[in-house]
DNA sequence: CGGCTTATTGACAGCGCTATCATTCGCGCA
DNA sequence: TGCGCGAATGATAGCGCTGTCAATAAGCCG
């Protein structure tokens, strides 16, 4: 038998099929009395709209497209932070009954732009997310706004001044962390900056500066490190700065990978961890809490931004539009077993 | 300015839409001559088909929904395989113009069969892909068949004899694996299954059998252990296991979580790895390669294998159903730091 | 109670495509 | 030249919904 209809509905709760749609699509002017028989009368048949049909009419679909870098192209594919964003913005679209399509892209790629429009424009999505570190890049957010979709971006630090963005306080929970390991008595901390591609890095190590400042620490130049997010580089930076005498006392380095790659180093240097060095990391990817000792680090809250990201799209095709600007989404400390007091 | 439909092509190639729509689809009985005039047409315009209209028209969605289980129910969301199982899909769906829509579900929920009806009957994509563990459950399995959807299976060992399913040779390259520890001189060699909700586990387990016989190692049940696929009973089975007067000298767990327990352990009781043990696992989590001393497994190809269901459904919608049956995709050892000769 | 304004509701025309079935074309054969 | 038949093509009717705009009902004022 086949799925009933709108019509269907309509006939039953002895209405017109244009008010069916606007019970069905929350819209104002329906009396109340109405509203209930045709809720009565879907929920009988257990009807539910047909998305095609809904996206055909609208000239628009019911979905959202999240767009992140392409985790196959990592040395080592941490993709723990992409099922985190997957998940929240996945709950809030179903909610609301819309689509979840994900689009990874290799931003490495020349015809990126091109294939961009082109996916755009034939699903017409009803707005876009574009995730970190994808959402500073021109070349993306052109291809992007050349289509006219709306779009919020899962941004680090300010937001472009003209879509919705929303954030995380890097800056401010890389001080905490900073301050954090000042406290437990380490005046020698060393920072590991990460790929410059992402703007995250730049807040991470600002915050690392004023965390520095706040504790009455100097700002030393020699301890710090540049890497490239990868565990590979954070092994290097550890060897040159476990080189170094004395020795630094604490390493935090700008993501989880690199804060690995210096576990590891220390490991294979016989260096115990926490009681001769401190490690933490930050993004608090699946691996932290997974190596031992477990990785003290800094929790995104990347699934509340995808979700929160998800709502003002759907709301803004709902006749709300967000205004351009930045939302906050804080982010916590996770303290393990990586970080401990200071040795004597 | 609007997006050309298949009208526009039709009036510039001179033909009606239905031959339009004939090329589109690649149906036969269309003239060479006819067929050029509408691809040139079709370029000249950047026409692409409205995949709402299609789907309205076709009744089916041209969509793909890829089910796994959860993983933020995880003790410890290892999420790799996921990210590789939608990278095998998404590839093979973009190509043939198709969408994919991901599905996690908590099979835990007693209301997931609802849930999953309901969101099939919604969206009625043109087939569905159920991944392991997930592909072996019968509540899901029914909930599935159900609709009248077409499914493929992507499970560990036999097919269930309804649908076509892929499935990688775990039984055989555990052997392998159980092979390979024994030809470095092992002759000890412990096994830790996993979560018997897995068909997976079983097979390696008589994979690990096959393996000893083979090479002519007795199976002695103590050194058989039960974990639960996670970090932590990884941990349990190897102290246990580690206690035992002469220690087996190699450990093979059911997945690289245990098998990561299992280096936790190793690591804070001192004993060397793979000096004095060495360890193996199942799966290739990106944590496999990720901790010190990286761990030898197995590498699952779950990327070929989704791309290989998606290939398969899409096959089905255009006129070529897939018999029942089973594909093999087989795995491959990777030998890496935690396996090594046995100590003398 | 009439005249207005505003809140509800409905009729109907598409949205862009596929499916059905009729029509036309092209060609072999008598 | 005409007939028959399969191959190629087209006309047309929806698929199930939303948007527009007109029609109707409900308040509200004096």
């Amino acid at each position: 038998m086949p799925r009933p209809t709108i019509n269907d509905v309509a006939s039953l709760a002895g209405v017109s099929i244009k008010t069916v749609s606007r019970v069905v699509n929350r819209e104002p002017n329906v009396r109340d009395s109405t509203r209930k028989k045709v809720e009565k009368a879907i929920s009988q048949l257990k009807y539910r709209p047909n998305p095609s049909a809904q996206n055909l009419a609208a000239l628009r679909a019911r979905l959202i497209v999240l767009i992140y870098d392409d985790p196959s192209y990592y040395e080592a594919p941490s993709a723990g932070y992409i099922i985190n964003m997957q998940q929240g913005a996945l709950s809030a679209c179903q909610k609301a009954g819309f689509e979840l399509l994900i689009h990874p892209c290799n931003y490495r790629d020349r015809k990126v732009g091109t294939e961009l429009r082109a996916l755009i424009e034939q699903v017409r999505p009803s707005g876009i997310i574009i995730a970190a570190p994808l959402s500073n890049m021109p070349k993306i957010a052109r291809a992007v706004s050349d289509t006219g979709t709306p779009c919020v971006r899962l941004a680090h630090g300010s937001g472009n001044g003209k879509e919705f963005s929303v954030a995380t306080n890097d800056r401010e929970i890389s001080a905490e962390m900073t301050r954090y390991l000042a406290s437990q008595g380490h005046t020698r901390i060393a920072f590991i900056k990460g790929n410059k591609q992402h703007k995250a890095v730049g807040n991470r190590f600002d915050g690392y500066r004023d965390g520095l400042r706040e504790s009455g620490l100097p700002y030393l130049e020699e301890l710090v490190a540049e890497g490239d997010n990868s565990i590979g580089s954070g092994e290097e930076c550890a060897k040159k700065l476990l080189r170094m005498r004395p020795r630094p006392t604490a390493i935090f380095a700008a993501n989880d990978d690199m804060a690995a790659g210096v576990l590891r180093v220390a490991t294979r240097q016989g260096i115990k961890v926490p009681d001769e060095l401190s490690i933490a990391g930050c993004d608090d990817i699946a691996l932290a809490q997974q190596i031992y000792p477990s990785l003290t680090t800094i929790r995104q809250p990347l699934s509340t931004m995808a979700a929160l990201a998800s709502m003002a799209l759907i709301e803004g095709v709902r006749g709300k539009p967000r205004d351009p600007g930045l939302e906050i989404v804080p982010g916590a400390i996770l303290i393990r077993e990586s970080t401990g007091p200071a040795p004597k």
